[in-house]
DNA sequence: CTCCAACCTGGAGTGCGCTCCAGGTCAAGG
DNA sequence: CCTTGACCTGGAGCGCACTCCAGGTTGGAG
């Protein structure tokens, strides 16, 4: 309803303009309104399409398959099956880099703990790695 | 000490062994041992090297980091306090990333019930994304 | 000794997701 | 009316991290 400059629609969404307009004309964003001269006017349901995409882009999820789902969103609501199976697969691949993330990022403490038990420099050949048992090579 | 060629040495690591390849050519790879006819013999500490990168990698480390990591490490012990701040900086930024990681997950999962809540289709203008009061539009 | 799969090099190409630019237009305040 | 900052378009360019290629070499099995 309320109709927002490109500007403020960038500063709400927190996407560039540059990416407003990249996303409009790769079809993700359709049917954005405009003034008589042509200047782009964002709506609510704009808006709300684009914390959808932020949620969607910062879980992983390409274009192609946001584009994807914009375009079954877009031809009604016989697509609901298909929505609900693409978002459902996207959260399970979510959940598996979710895994990953936080089993490198043990790996990663690990690795500081070693850092951490040296009070001042200790000799270069003293390692962790913790996966094999012997003391290695400084990494 | 055993010695892994290429094939191996890309099995053991899960990088392909074109990244291999250009691992070592940007200097992130330092010093691989080759035979007398030049062909790459991978040691287990250039194996552990690679599980590290991977964890780098997995958890979003930029390859510049990495490279500025592993000169570090390759000048010796002195720089075991610049290396622990960049592992801890970055240990923080992942930290970040998981936190947003999860909360995004659970717009998902939000967006997901949505369309749980449906037996059958429903009306077009039936929708979540929840922030607001209203019903809003299909998305 | 021969064969062939695995390996080598330098360099070009790819895919993604923007980001920047030139050159022009729009619209709100003074 | 004029100014000026925000906006417009099409298209080129970029940064990252590989990936692929052509054309040649190596080395272990038979």
């Amino acid at each position: 309803m309320t109709g927002y400059a490109p500007a403020e629609a960038a500063r709400r969404s927190g996407f560039s303009l540059d990416t407003l307009r990249y996303y409009e004309k790769i079809g993700l964003l359709a049917d954005v309104t405009r003034t008589a001269g042509g200047q782009r006017v964002f709506t609510d349901d704009d808006l709300s399409w684009l914390v959808l995409f932020r949620c969607l882009r910062d879980t992983g999820m390409p274009i192609a398959q946001m584009c994807r789902y914009a375009a079954l969103a877009r031809e009604g609501e016989h697509t609901f099956g298909e929505r609900r199976e693409l978002l459902e697969q996207h959260a399970a691949r979510v959940e598996e880099q979710m895994l990953l993330l936080s089993r490198q990022y043990e790996h990663l403490r690990e690795k500081i703990r070693f850092y951490e038990r040296l009070p001042g420099p200790a000799p270069e050949t003293a390692q962790p790695t913790a996966t094999r048992s012997g003391p290695a090579v400084s990494r």
